[in-house]
DNA sequence: CAGAATCCATTCGGATACTG
DNA sequence: CAGTATCCGAATGGATTCTG
């Protein structure tokens, strides 16, 4: 498969042994890693701006705690952009940033397979293996 | 809880039911949302038949509860497959699954998009933009 | 070697109530 | 409308120990 070894950058990396390229355990994947934090991505990419209120409608099973958690975390990490407008009444706007844009270009393939597998196990009651 | 999309509530459903594909809640997605999970997947995918040991080795800093319960949970969902030989000393090797592979391929643009943005952001010491 | 089992600290996320 | 604050139970994941 493809297995690009990377650019062999003699700048020798310290801290892995040999292995580099393959799993990032920290930063963004930890977030990502969080529950419905992927979901959350991809919905504000499908709806665009997307006010406080139509996210949660999109997650009916999510309190706002959670989920304003999410958002602000993935405000802070740069993916969401955040503004707000001081009317009345208040009105907030959720977009991706263009890191946030990248990122959904990566999800939306993962989402949307995820959504097939999970119909068809729903459907059969069982996975193809075990 | 099954989520039914409840289409019940036929009056006035904002959300057409064409584009149902934002956000599976449940199934495959919650399992990936645990840590680890898709690194996981994509190391199995990296090197190829793995055995614990590997994996464990590439996961320095994960313990092997966690990661013997997440290897459970990806071989219950269909994602990996375990092939046990009764040999001394015993030996497993975990495998993508077709089902697996497929993931695989999706997970894999995602995992190395989050570590070029890890070390970016790393680098800068910015996390926000815009 | 490849884990299973156990125990436990921490975190997470849901419910609820309240605010600018 | 768009959250925040607080509380608390549940789940998660880590350390350690033990085993076929």
């Amino acid at each position: 498969m493809a297995e690009t070894p990377d650019s062999a950058t003699e700048t020798a990396d310290s801290s892995s042994p040999g292995h580099d390229c393959l799993c990032p355990l920290g930063g963004v994947m930890d977030l990502l890693s969080r529950r419905y934090a992927m979901q959350l991505v991809c919905v504000v990419d499908a709806i665009g701006p997307a006010r406080y209120g139509d996210i949660e409608a999109t997650f009916e099973e999510v309190s706002s705690s959670t989920l304003s958690t999410r958002l602000e975390e993935l405000v802070d990490a740069g993916i969401l952009s955040r503004e707000q407008y001081d009317e009345i009444p208040p009105r907030v706007e959720y977009e991706l940033t263009e890191t946030g844009e990248e990122l959904g270009e990566r999800l939306e393939p993962l989402l949307r397979w995820a959504e097939e597998i999970d119909e068809t196990e729903l459907a059969t009651g069982q996975s193809k293996e075990r």
